[in-house]
RNA sequence: GUGGGAUUAGCACAGUUGGUUAGCGCGCCAGAUUGUGGCUCUGGAGGUCGUCGGUUCGAAUCCGAUAUCCCACCCCA
């Protein structure tokens, strides 16, 4: 029986991964321009990292999540994300008595239970960044104007950035209970969905789609209102310095975010273009997370950005650049004889940096040529009976017609590695 | 978890009111007087019509279930 991949997960085939291979290498290298260091954590942990780090009344928490018992009776979660996880790590291996900041960067597959659509996979790639141990706003604009380099170095257009302060726990405290005063004698306006979660999580009323509970809340008290002092402070000087770097950004008072952990700063990066799987980025700021997970009290902030979504986008944008690889140089092989040569000439060449093939298929010269012109060999050299006896090759461009033919020693790799290597 | 649409060769698709050996294009392989690609021409391989079951003399076609994909809700990256 035919065997097919599990539902919401993928195959990359080898015309893709060399766009995956572009995008995180971008991010890679910017990531090291900032000062983030690549970290690595386990695809999966204790059921408990989740539980505590994501929020137990979150959606991803209850009705998302792989979990498992493995053989000695332990529930263990296939991670839904990277932060929780990446927490965990700080605070196991005492990151914190490192030097302040700590920055980390890594590149994941995630998992979560949902049904599938356009951009969203039950096993999905996610990169992302934690920054650790800086409490004030101008880290937040340093996460945030990485994301606008990175977006300009990829060329990306018809995003906006989304920026809110949902506060720390006692301004959101506060606000909740302002929220609910306004709700409670409105509940039945709501949806039942909202209704459900209005004592839970009132907050998530706010970012309904449901056009009813939009209407209820179209008056409803904003965050912004409610923050305490520091953290208004930090939100006004957050939205200056953003000014200032020239960051151009929306403030939307309705971005909530979904997972327990945010506070005061929150943000997304939304495509204008593509449909409801739009946010392509989303982040802010945890201050209360390293301590919920058994650290010492330690601010942090951070950001995921979804790898399918945005090269989704990318494609859609006419943006995804093939990488320009190193030469490549095809022989031709006519015979056993010029087999085993071509085999030892295409060794040594590797062995200079020179990509290499030959004919493994014992094929016709002309069925050869055609290989190399459908890969998109460089260089083409054919190796028989003539070039056995003389000694010499002819090397010639695929990719220029007019460029002229050299003649070249069979065994001078010095000059056939010089020749290709000058493209 | 809920609702709608789809599933025929590696890919993209035809397939008449159920009726012989299920087709086209691209791709793949081979050849076109024996050593030079991309064009053209010729030939070839490749499908238990997603899967299982039912109706029927007969099912790609009708019915049911199931799997997967797409779209929407929900949620998020």
């Amino acid at each position: 029986m035919k065997q097919q991949a599990p539902k919401g997960t993928q195959d990359l085939l080898p015309e893709v991964t060399l766009n995956w291979q572009y995008v995180e290498r971008t991010f890679e290298d910017l990531c090291k321009l900032y000062g983030y260091e690549e970290i690595r954590i386990p695809t999966f942990e204790h059921s408990e990292v989740f539980q505590r780090g994501v929020g137990e009344t979150t959606d991803v928490v209850q009705k998302e999540m792989y979990t498992f018992e493995d053989k000695g009776g332990r529930s263990l979660t296939l991670r839904p994300e990277g932060t929780a996880g990446v927490v965990r790590a700080y605070v196991e291996n005492g990151m914190g008595s490192k030097t302040s900041p700590q920055r980390l960067f890594y590149v994941i597959t995630a998992f979560r239970y949902e049904n599938v659509q356009k951009g969203r996979y039950r096993e999905f790639h996610q990169m992302g960044v934690e920054a650790f141990g800086a409490k004030g706003p101008h880290i937040d604009a340093e996460v945030l104007a990485m994301l606008d380099h990175y977006f300009e170095e990829l060329g990306l257009k018809d995003y906006a950035l989304h920026i809110n302060s949902i506060g720390c726990p006692n301004c959101r405290a506060q606000y909740r209970e302002a929220l609910l005063a306004y709700l409670r004698p409105k509940k039945d306006q709501l949806c039942q969905d909202c209704q459900n979660r209005m004592e839970e999580n009132p907050l998530r009323v706010l970012d309904c789609k449901e056009k009813s509970c939009q209407d209820v809340t179209k008056d409803a008290p904003l965050i912004l209102d409610y923050l305490d002092e520091e953290c208004k402070d930090h939100f006004d000087t957050l939205k200056g310095l953003l000014d200032d770097m020239g960051i151009s950004y929306k403030v939307d008072p309705r971005i909530v975010r979904g997972l327990d952990y945010y506070t005061k700063t929150v943000f997304e990066f939304v495509s204008e273009n593509v449909g409801t799987q739009g946010t392509i980025c989303g982040g802010g700021r945890y201050d209360g997370l390293v301590e919920a997970l058994g650290g010492p009290s330690t601010p942090g902030i951070g950001f995921a950005m979804g790898e399918e979504r945005l090269l989704m986008e990318l494609e859609a944008q006419g943006l995804v650049k093939p990488h320009s690889l190193e030469t490549t140089l095809y022989i031709a092989n006519l015979n056993d004889a010029a087999h085993t040569e071509a085999q030892a000439l295409a060794q040594a060449l590797r062995r200079r940096g020179i990509s290499v093939q030959y004919d493994l298929m014992d094929r016709s010269l002309r069925a050869q040529m055609k290989y190399a012109g459908k890969n998109n060999m460089d260089y083409i050299l054919v190796l028989g009976e003539d070039e056995l006896a003389r000694g010499k090759v002819m090397l010639r461009s695929l990719v220029d017609r007019d460029k002229e033919e050299v003649e070249v020693g069979l065994h001078d790799i010095d000059t056939l590695a010089e020749i290709l290597a000058e493209d």
